[in-house]
Formats: structure tokens, C-alpha cells, sequence
DNA sequence: AGACGAAATGTAATAACATGACAAGAGAGA
DNA sequence: TCTCTCTTGTCATGTTATTACATTTCGTCT
């Protein structure tokens, strides 16, 4: 995987590699944002939302400097900072994640819900699916009381190739 | 947790946060690693030997610069290909690991087997665990297979405080 | 409204992590 | 020895992330 498909991949389903209703989701997720900054009272500013956007527009992993390629041609500021304060913001508060095996970031597909999922990452298609539910995150909370280890976030990803993408390779 | 005090660290017990006889477990891993390379037809030429005794003698998770400034004063190159050449070879026949989380590697606890161990990591004195029955892994395969993702690593690591610092920041 | 403190943003500079490309050297087998 | 392959040396560059500090915005108190 070369650094420039990373960013640019043109395919894929990220979303659990399944096909869905993009304009929907992207309005749902916002909406769902929105309602979660004015219930928590925090400060969902231009950049903030700007950044969930170009999040959810892509739809999958996108390094900080892309992200802060788009927000330039939104007439925003230009400089590191402004793309990291953002996502910061986003992490923070379980609006977006990070794919620390990509150096990415990806808007979260559930906002309803705090939690710590695990990713799927397609090393042909870069796609990458979050998995709610994750019984990996409770094997390992078990591993960690055994050990007398106090967890304060957990990362699962597992890199590999998604259906889609072993479906064209086998034809 | 500063970059700095990443590279610099001078506590935590990083064998799965116990103490431990540091010059054995250092000839054993290199001896092991002398001995999978012979039976595997590896090259385990002096630079490799060079970073795996680097990492076997700081016992933490390293950054490949700070691998590389210790391999200058050895009198090896001090260009960073020559460590991420190295570091790829140890991580690719199982004799390191890289962690995702910090961008920087670790001597393999257990060379023996093959494995894609959890780790835990500590953030005040930044100890790495290698967890190495890891059942949260073979949750992690179960998901996928059900989604018909074929997984090819695992990344699995937990963030927070280790035994030791508990106990410091109690007192 | 005005003053104040906290949070957020703008901007420059730099640090930290990683790869590409190509030349030169070392080892194994014909 | 020739040659092919793997490894190393080196320069250059690309990519990701943070520090530091000035400025602005926002909520709140009076």
C-alpha cells in the first residue's frame, strides 16, 4: 500500500463494507453531532464541523494534511494546527476516530453510543469498517485485571483484505 | 506523556511489568534469535544483532531515531534506512515488534513462537507488556470471519497505567 | 454595556517519523 | 571467476505531529 492510494483510494465500502444511503448518513451524523455538542455544551464551531464533514463526505481514513487540503479550499486556515485542534475535538469526544495503523482519522459510524470499537482495514482498498459490538475489547479489560494493568482506551485494528476486495482477486 | 520522557524513560518493568534478570534475558533472546536465524537461512548480519541488542538492553519501546543515534555511537551508518531496514527484518521474522500507538519498537519477549501479541502500555512510565496468549485476538478473528474479512495482522494494544505507577501515584 | 477569564483560532517554526532512489559492497551458487 | 541477489551506505525528500505565542471569540459576572 503506497502512501498516495492512502489517500486518494477511489474505492471500497468502508462503511462495514456494506453500500448505503451516503447523503443520508452524512445528515444523520451531523444531526446526531449537533444535538450531541448542545446536550454536552460543547463547542461545535465552523472548523470542527467543517472537519466531521470532510470526514464523513470521504467516508474512510484520511490523514490530517488531506483533511487540512480540503479545509484550505473551504477558505479556512492552512496550518497543522488547525486540522489537529479539530480532530482532537472530534476524538475527544467520540465523534471521530483514529486508525493509529494508518495515521488517519475516520468520522465514527455511531455516534449514539460512547465507545472504543474495533477497525477493519483493507490493505487493497483501504476501506475501513468499525465493529461496535467488540468482544476482542472485553477479552482484553479481562487480560489487564488479571494483570493489575488499569486500561484507559484500548486499540484493535486487524489489517487484512475485505470481502469486496477478495471477491475481484477471485475472479 | 512528552516525546522526550518516550525516549528517556528510566522506570516501569517492562516484562509484563515484573522485574527480572535483565543480562540472562538479554544473552537467551539473542542466543534464540542466533539460532532461528541459522535454522530459518537468515542473514543475521552485525547491524540487525546491533539494533536487537539495542532494544533487548533498553527494554522499552524505542523510536527508530533514538535506535539510530545509538547505532552511530557504535560506528554503524546513522541514515534512518539503515535502522527501518533492520527494524523491518526483526519485526518481519517475528524477533520485534513495532507499537502502533508510540511509533516505535520493541525486542519480542518471546521468540520462540510465532505470535501477534496484545500490548499493554504504560503513559506515565511508558513500560510495554507483551501479552502473548492474547484471547482478545482470537475474538478479533471471530468477528472478522463473520464478516468475511480475511484478517492478516492484528494490532492490540491498551493504553493506561501499569501496575507499579498505580501503586506510586496511591501512596 | 463593559470588563474579565477561559476557550478557540491564526500563524510561524520546528520536531519527529518514514521512504525513494541509486551506488557500492558482500555472499552464495554455477 | 562470473553473476545474481541480498544487504548496506548515503543523499534527498516526503509525511505526520507539536511547540510557542499572538489574537480573537465567547460566556459570564457586575
Amino acid at each position: 500500500m503506497t502512501r498516495e492510494t492512502a489517500k486518494v483510494s477511489a474505492e471500497g465500502h468502508p462503511l462495514g463494507f456494506a453500500q448505503h444511503d451516503h447523503s443520508t448518513c452524512m445528515n444523520d451524523a451531523l444531526a446526531a453531532a449537533d444535538a450531541r455538542c448542545e446536550e454536552d455544551g460543547l463547542r461545535f464551531t465552523p472548523v470542527r464541523r467543517k472537519v466531521l464533514e470532510i470526514l464523513l463526505q470521504d467516508h474512510r481514513a484520511l490523514g490530517a494534511y488531506a483533511i487540512l487540503d480540503k479545509l484550505r479550499e473551504d477558505g479556512f486556515g492552512s496550518q497543522p494546527p488547525i486540522a489537529y485542534r479539530a480532530l482532537d475535538f472530534l476524538v475527544a469526544n467520540g465523534l471521530a476516530h483514529k486508525i493509529e495503523r494508518l495515521n488517519a482519522f475516520i468520522a465514527c459510524a455511531d455516534t449514539n453510543h460512547a465507545h472504543t470499537p474495533a477497525f477493519m482495514i483493507c490493505r487493497l482498498c483501504n476501506a475501513v469498517a468499525e465493529e461496535l459490538s467488540s468482544s476482542a475489547r472485553n477479552a482484553l479489560h479481562e487480560v489487564a485485571r488479571a494483570t493489575g494493568f488499569k486500561i484507559e482506551r484500548t486499540i484493535i485494528e486487524a489489517e487484512g483484505i475485505c470481502p469486496s476486495c477478495i471477491n475481484k482477486t477471485e475472479s
